[in-house]
RNA sequence: GCGCCCAUAGCUCAGUUGGAUAGAGCAGCAGCCUUCUAAGCUGCGGGUCGCAGGUUCGAUUCCUGCUGGGCGCGCCA
């Protein structure tokens, strides 16, 4: 139950009795100022004006109308023309009692059932390990996702794995040149543009090691696309290892060259062709973006023959309309921005509503120490790996940093603050409150004391039992509205609130050894916390720790 | 030059879709543990919400224009 679903009603007749036709639902908001009132509503200044009436003198008109209502202590008017709504406590004692008979789905909503979504993320080209700044895209993907299976959606996780195209021959470059140089070709070119990780010397020395006549004697063809090979493979189980570590599982790994061998590619180009989209110039294929409204026309064949990113991407996202998701979700950082507008403009012009395309754009990270800029790792002296961050921080502390700031905002990532293990660290605010939690628990256990379903809630009625109640019964509408923005981090915030609402609870109130039936009551309401807290760090895919 | 994003306390950031006296954390200062975890709690100081207009009962929030910063604008992805 929410107060917002039990006065609406009572509301809406007032309106009707006093005239007014509604145009939409009356918009209740939580004052912050105490003495505001448990909920407030501006409807009666936003049509005063229509019936040409005094904001505040509309309003008492309203409150009249409104008479008495159970449950409701004091209806009345302030400011400019709001109504502030006050409760009687036992609309608190009904909602903890609901809270606590929904059991460990404390926070979820069935408002996707029936639908499904699909959230790419990660994505990052497998020529290498995740670096640091990856974490954000991983995090934020992967908390998008959860929040969508929270809130009913049926989810598939999805990764673009783009093992085709320049970059890879890159990568199959760099390996090879490594391989020739350890089969004594010392003198045989590093390309230019390649790849210099420690990683290319490993899988150089694995090949050579494990897979000797695949490359010495080869064809140098055949050596060069085993190089690529072994160096997709080496790189798909780094990427896989440190996602695991995150706590990151993806249940599709889209192959970028499937598109090419399902012909995905030569009919995407084909049909963007019979619509008129398509010429040739200078040897290249171009994609006339321009009558498409964009800015300029690319190239989507190069000269060489090879497609550029735009087209196998154009083809991909029409695959994943294809496969009749009703949402598709897109995770990419601002560097990739300007390839959006191209892509859903090529997969529109094919004939397909991107209405349900939704993308989020989040913005570069700093890594910032001791008030300096990190750029890479002190131990390597090479780039900062996620990894490396991982090991440095720790995984829980990883996701939260990543997700607890807006996506649309630079995120200063302080490694100094990550690392501290006290107050300082956000993370461990959260997770301190549910470990204090399970140990009174724990306790009131050992004195054989259990969480009782019936107990009488009715002696709750400090300042902050009622408070932390009120928090916990917006828990539900906090994430559904998360999911529906695409906005992680206010589920971090919202979090952070019911950590603080506790522990002043705990500090005012308390539980164990209290008179009987304020204890039992007491307990129920910790206890509800408690999954409220496990369901928040468990969609933020932080450990939810017993004990710390 | 063009496109997208950002600008709020000394620092890092929130701000419930346009509401009432703009909030946290960190940093600084002062307090609270013989009782459920002090990784907690309480108090103090700290603001021209970048600047200028506009929209209206009301703007940190929406619109326009500036200023300053980030990311892009490739036959790389």
């Amino acid at each position: 139950m929410m107060m917002q679903k039990y006065i609406a009603p009572y509301l809406d007749a007032a309106l009707a009795r006093v005239g007014v036709e509604l145009s939409g639902e009356v918009a209740f908001g939580v004052p912050r100022q105490e003495g505001h009132g448990h909920l407030s509503t501006n409807v009666a200044m936003m049509y005063a004006k229509g019936l040409g009436k005094q904001p505040r003198v509309f309003a008492q008109e309203l409150v009249d109308a409104l008479g008495t209502v159970p449950m409701v202590s004091a209806i009345e008017i302030a400011g400019p023309g709001f109504i502030n709504i006050t409760f009687d406590n036992s609309v608190y004692h009904a909602m903890l009692r609901d809270m606590d008979a929904m059991g460990d789905s404390i926070g979820r909503s069935t408002v996707g059932s029936g639908k499904s979504v699909n959230v790419e993320y990660v994505s990052a080209n497998p020529t290498g390990p995740l670096h640091a700044g990856h974490g954000r895209n991983c995090a934020v993907g992967d908390t998008i996702a959860n929040l969508f299976a929270w809130n009913g959606y049926a989810v598939t996780r999805e990764y673009y794995f783009n093992n085709a195209g320049n970059q890879m021959s890159k990568l199959a470059e760099s390996i090879y040149a490594r391989v020739q140089h350890r089969l004594g070709a010392s003198d045989y070119p590093f390309p230019e543009d390649g790849y210099h990780g420690e990683y290319i010397h490993e899988i150089a020395d694995n090949i050579v090691a494990q897979h000797r006549s695949n490359v010495e004697g080869a064809a140098e063809d055949e050596a060069r696309a085993f190089c690529k090979k072994q160096g997709e493979l080496w790189c798909f189980g780094s990427i896989k290892r440190t996602l695991s570590a995150l706590n990151i599982h993806h249940d599709e790994y889209f192959n970028e060259d499937s598109l090419y061998h399902d012909g995905k590619v030569t009919a995407t180009i084909a049909d963007l062709r019979e619509r008129g989209l398509v010429y040739e110039q200078d040897g290249a294929t171009w994609f006339a973006l321009t009558q498409l409204g964009q800015q300029q026309d690319k190239v989507i064949v190069k000269s060489t023959g090879e497609p550029t990113y735009r087209l196998p991407d154009i083809a991909y996202h029409r695959d994943k309309l294809q496969r009749g998701f009703d949402i598709v979700v897109d995770i990419f950082g601002a560097d990739h921005i300007a390839t959006i507008a191209d892509v859903l403009a090529g997969v529109r012009a094919l004939g397909y509503d991107t209405d349900n395309v939704k993308t989020v754009i989040h913005q570069m990270v700093t890594f910032v120490e001791n008030g300096e800029i990190v750029k890479f790792s002190k131990r390597s002296g090479k780039s900062f790996t996620l990894d490396e961050l991982i090991d440095e921080v720790g995984a829980d502390v990883v996701r939260f940093f990543f997700v607890m700031r807006a996506v649309g905002t630079h995120l200063e990532f302080d490694l100094g603050l990550a690392k501290e293990e006290g107050d300082k660290n956000p993370v461990f605010y959260l997770q301190y409150a549910h470990a204090r939690i399970c140990s009174i628990l724990r306790k009131a256990a050992e004195r054989d004391l259990r969480v009782s379903h019936d107990a009488d809630l009715s002696v709750l009625t400090h300042p902050r039992e009622i408070e932390l109640i009120g928090l916990i019964s917006r828990m539900q509408s906090s994430i559904e509205r998360a999911c529906e923005n695409l906005e992680p981090h206010t589920v971090a915030e919202y979090l952070r609130d019911v950590a603080a609402a506790y522990h002043n609870f705990y500090h005012d109130c308390r539980i164990l050894g209290s008179e009987p039936h304020l204890e039992a009551a007491r307990l129920v309401l910790a206890d509800v916390t408690r999954r409220a807290m496990r369901n928040g760090l468990l969609l933020l895919g932080v450990g939810t720790p017993e004990s710390m």
